[in-house]
DNA sequence: CGAAGTGTTGAAGGGTTTCAAGCATAGTGG
DNA sequence: CCACTATGCTTGAAACCCTTCAACACTTCG
């Protein structure tokens, strides 16, 4: 058992609320621990994995694809989450996903998750809660894609990457994070060009709202910034019993 | 038992291959069916229900308001769908549920449905594959609002929703349905002015790919307009295995 | 009949994209 | 060590998609 991957385990457990059997039983699932380097395609668009990814260390992004080119970045992965839930019950991928650094990331059998679950019911719940979780992000996102301007959706991205990382030590919100995506990526999260990304982040940078330069980040006003963003920490929260406690925004 | 419900569970468990015990077991959590009128918020944003709610009859869709004002509608509900899934694992709904014509709506004890997780492991992966279906149908609409145009937003949801109304039966996709959703609701929808769907809706019957006037909407010319909008069916395909056959769209 | 909701149209303005070019930095091979 | 290349960041100008504002027609309904 690789210590890396145990780490993650038992932070999946105490998300999510299993027991050590229970958690013991998806770590017995993964077969291989690998390391890629920085902008690997690790599965292609409309692929048949065998296997869940968990990503240990190292960021990485959903993608989709349309056939004329256009693409959309559709989740940032950090530390801790699956890449490919949706593997669990359904074959074919209709995304692909894609390394930002270099990564770790363990390899878990599809049909030993599957025998899991079948013996052990709080599994699957705990699988559960993680597709509901993405849900509730991939629905905060279409409201931001859809009704939000380009600086609103830039604040937002930078208040969730640093929730996320940050959010659930209960560090300073206002702290350095290593921040490995271009100016070309964000355009295909947010769904933006590259040169309108690029006047928005001198904009926040002038209102002295973010410190953003090759490969780090920190938001200087963060209050600010999650107020811009209508940015609300709870809606990251999976549960009302063991969630983090939400950064204060407003 | 209410008639209409057993209808929409026996549908529910061939989608996501329940036996009949299992089936019973979902059905017996149901304590009420009501019928509500048009225009009626079910489910305000924030609330802490008691209760999941199964669509039986009638549209209706799930929204997001940011404090300002401005809406976003995430998701058309549609007979057989879960207005709020989410409800199964998180206590507080981030987003609110109204109805859009008529409808009728099953109430199912939440706490009632946690027992039967427990006592069946099918049951809750029969959840998961839901959980995991609304975040594909979620991921594609996100490509859509960050990068697709007006004309292929609503081209798009036009034809989701013809397939998602006929798919499954191998009905002609240019016959006319039902569509009890105004402009400005659209735009909610495609995250677009009024005014722009008016002009967008004109373009798309001026080229015969639409007709479309006081809540019936016919498909002119389905490959046109599934071509003009990337909709590819099998995006809505939960499994390889018990899966409607998609349409032919290429 | 007046009121409210929905669809439609025109004109002006703004947010964003596209195209094009220039600059800086880092890595590479001769 | 230095061209050479690749990649990413920056800037300007024009064009475009879409929004906003305002007004009007139409239908439904109390």
């Amino acid at each position: 058992m690789h210590a890396l991957m145990q780490t993650f385990f038992d932070r999946l457990s105490t998300k999510v609320g299993l027991d050590e059997t229970e958690s013991a039983a998806i770590a017995s699932c993964c077969s291989e621990v690998i390391s890629v380097g920085a902008d690997i395609e690790i599965i292609p668009q409309g692929s048949e994995p065998d296997r869940l990814h968990l990503l240990l260390e190292g960021w990485a992004y959903r993608y989709v694809l349309l056939p004329d080119g256009r693409r959309h970045i559709s989740t940032l992965l950090l530390a801790g989450d699956f890449c490919d839930l949706d593997a669990l019950r359904v074959k074919r991928l209709k995304f692909g996903v894609a390394t930002l650094g270099a990564c770790r990331i363990a390899g878990l059998s599809r049909t030993a998750l599957h025998g899991v679950m079948e013996r052990h019911p709080r599994v699957a719940q705990a699988f559960l809660s993680l597709a509901i979780a993405e849900n509730e992000v991939l629905t905060r996102w279409n409201l931001s894609l859809g009704r939000q301007t380009a600086k609103e959706r830039l604040a937002f991205l930078f208040c969730e990457l640093v929730f996320r990382l940050l959010g659930s030590d209960h560090s300073d919100p206002e702290s350095k994070i290593v921040f490995p995506i271009n100016q070309s990526e964000l355009g295909d999260v947010l769904g933006l060009s590259t040169v309108h990304v690029n006047r928005v982040l001198q904009d926040l940078r002038a209102r002295k709202l973010i410190e953003l330069c090759s490969d780090e980040l920190r938001i200087l006003d963060w209050k600010g910034l999650a107020s811009l963003a209508y940015f609300a920490a709870s809606y990251l929260s999976v549960d009302g019993e063991n969630s983090p406690r939400p950064m204060a925004v407003f």
